[in-house]
DNA sequence: AAACACTTATGCTAATTACGCAAAGATTAA
DNA sequence: TTAATCTTTGCGTAATTAGCATAAGTGTTT
C-alpha cells in the first residue's frame, strides 16, 4: 500500500540517525522501521541507505528522496492544517437559500450582525420560494417555513413564529371587525398559497374549542410580503407569521384580529436544512446557531 | 493508515465526476471509493463532497484540499520518477576506493573512456591500499587485488592478471639471468609485502612440476609501483601482475623471466566489492561492467 | 405513474497486510 | 573475548482492507 508512513519513517530515520532510535521516537518496533524502509526502497527501485548494524549513511538516491520527502510531508501536514483551521473558525463562502420574504424581513437584517461577528464569512444569498437543488447550486443551508418534504436533508428547527390574523384599519372600517373565526367567512382573505389546503384556516379559543373556516378572497399569492403589502393597502385579511408583520403591527398600519384565538397550527416553524450531520462546516454551524439566537431574542 | 491512495482516489473522483466512474478508472469497487472518501473526510474532519446518489459537488474544504492534493500527488510522482530515472541511467557521484597502484596504472586511464560513455557520472577516486569503511566514507565501490576478508560485501571478480617475474636488463647483466625458480634464491627479489607469506614464490613448469622458493632481497614494499620503479632502476627481480609492468615490458625497460614457468597462483584476481546485490545503483553497475570489459580487451 | 438504470452507502466475509516478539547475524567498544 | 547494541528475518496473531451482495436513493424514460 502506498503510504505516507513510509516517508515519515524514512525522514525520521535520517534525523534520528538509526532505525532503532527512529522506531523509539515514533513508537514502533525497529523491525517495522526496517521493513518500511525496505518496502520504500523496493517501491522506488533504489537503495536509500547504506547500512550495517552500526552505521548508516544515505545513498545518493536517499539524499535526493529526502529533499523531496520532507517537502511532501510538510505539504501534507499543511493541507491537513489548512482544512482543520477551516474547520475551526467560520470562514469562506456561505451559500444560503431562503424564501424571498424571509430574506428581506428577517435574514438580511440578521446578516449584518452575523458578519460583524464572523468577518471571515462571505454570504451568497439565493432567495427563492422554491427549494433549490442544494448540490447543484452548492448551497450550504436552506431555510424553509413549515412542513418539509425532502427527507434526505437534516432539518433543524431554528425557531417558530406565532401566526397572527391581521388587517389594516382602513379595511376594518370598510368591512367590519371580525369577532370570531366564523366571521372570516364573509371577509376577503388574502391567501398564502404555499401548499394545498391553505385556504382552510383553523383556530381555537382559550377554552380549546376549535373552529375551521374555509376562507375565500380575491388574492392568492406565494409571496408573503406581497400579501402583507396588499393587506396594508386595505385589500383584506391575512394569516401570516408574526415576524412578517411585526413592523406593521408596531407602526399600526396593520392591526391584529381575533386576539382571543390562536391559529392551528399555532406557529409556523422555521427550519434550517443541510445535507448531513457529520462534518458540518463551521460557517454553517455558526450561522444556524446565530440565527437561532437571533430568533429567540 | 495514512495513505496516498485516498488522495489519489479523491482527485480521481473529482476528475471523473462520480465515485463509480473513479472506481472503474482505478480498478477498485465503488464501495472502496466511498469508504476511502469517508475515511479521508474523517481524518480531515471536514466534508469534501456534497453528494446524493446522482450528483456530486465539492465543498469549500474539498476544493481547498483538491488544490493541495493534486500538488502533493504530483510531487510524490515526481520524486518517484526522479529516483527511477536515477536508477535508469548512470548519473551522480561514484565514489571509488582503489589501491594506489591500480589507480594510476589501470583505473585512471579507464576513467577517461568511462566518462566519455557516461558523462553524467562524476568520480571521486579515493586511492588507498588499506580497505576503507565503505559506509563511513560513502564509498560505492571498492576494488581490491587478491584475497578478500570482508564477507559482508558482495564481491565480483572483474578480471585477473597473469603474474610475471621480471627485471631490468641492467640488473640481469650484473646479477645473471635466472633459468629456473631455484635460481631466484640467489637473487635480490623485491617483495610486495601485502600479505604474510608473500616472500615464498611458487611456480610450476610446463610439466606441472611445482617449485617453491623462499626469496630474499633488500627491498620490501606495499606499493607495487615503487617496486616496479626499483626494478626498472636495476635493483632486483619482481613478481607482479602483468598489467603493472605492461608498459615497461613493451618498452623493454623490464624483461620477463622464467617464461617457461607460471607462477602459483597463476593470476592475481581483481575484485569489485559493494555492499549489497539488491538495488545496485546503475552508476556502480555501469562502472563494474565497463571495467570488466576494459580488462578483457 | 411506473419501470429502469445507475448511483452512494453499508453489512458481511474472506483475504491480505501489518505488527511486535524473538532469534539470528553483525559490529563496535571495553 | 565479552558484552552491548544494532539490523534483519521468521512467525503467529491481530487488525485492516477489499470486494460482493444488498439496500436505499435519484433521475430518466416509457
Amino acid at each position: 500500500m502506498e503510504t505516507v508512513v513510509g516517508m515519515r519513517i524514512f525522514t525520521r530515520v535520517i534525523e534520528a540517525g538509526s532505525f532503532s532510535e527512529a522506531g523509539r521516537q515514533l513508537g514502533v518496533a525497529p523491525s517495522s522501521v526496517s521493513r518500511q524502509i525496505n518496502e520504500l526502497e523496493d517501491s522506488l527501485g533504489a537503495l536509500l541507505f547504506q547500512r550495517t548494524t552500526r552505521k548508516l549513511s544515505l545513498t545518493e538516491a536517499g539524499e535526493l528522496y529526502y529533499e523531496r520527502a520532507t517537502r511532501i510531508i510538510t505539504e501534507i501536514d499543511e493541507a491537513k492544517l489548512a482544512i482543520s483551521q477551516l474547520d475551526g473558525t467560520p470562514t469562506g463562502i456561505l451559500r444560503l437559500n431562503v424564501p424571498g420574504s424571509l430574506s428581506r424581513r428577517y435574514i438580511v437584517p440578521a446578516l449584518v450582525a452575523f458578519q460583524e461577528k464572523f468577518p471571515g464569512v462571505k454570504i451568497v444569498l439565493l432567495a427563492s420560494d422554491q427549494v433549490m437543488d442544494m448540490i447543484e447550486h452548492r448551497i450550504d443551508l436552506t431555510i424553509r417555513l413549515g412542513a418539509l418534504n425532502d427527507s434526505s436533508l437534516v432539518a433543524r428547527k431554528i425557531g417558530s413564529g406565532r401566526r397572527v390574523v391581521c388587517a389594516s384599519t382602513a379595511y376594518l372600517k370598510k368591512a367590519g371587525h371580525p369577532k370570531s373565526p366564523d366571521d372570516l367567512y364573509d371577509h376577503n382573505c388574502l391567501i398564502f398559497r404555499s401548499n394545498p389546503g391553505s385556504n382552510v384556516w383553523k383556530f381555537k379559543n382559550v377554552k380549546s374549542v376549535t373552529s375551521e373556516v374555509r376562507v375565500t378572497g380575491n388574492l392568492f399569492g406565494n409571496d408573503g410580503e406581497s400579501l402583507v403589502a396588499a393587506a396594508v393597502e386595505g385589500h383584506g385579511i391575512i394569516l401570516v407569521p408574526e415576524w412578517l408583520v411585526s413592523c406593521e403591527l408596531k407602526e399600526g398600519t396593520l392591526q391584529e384580529l381575533l386576539t382571543n384565538y390562536s391559529s392551528i397550527p399555532k406557529e409556523t416553524p422555521m427550519f434550517a436544512l443541510y445535507p448531513r450531520q457529520r462534518h458540518l462546516p463551521p460557517k454553517v454551524r455558526a450561522f444556524i446557531d446565530f440565527i437561532v439566537e437571533q430568533f429567540n431574542s
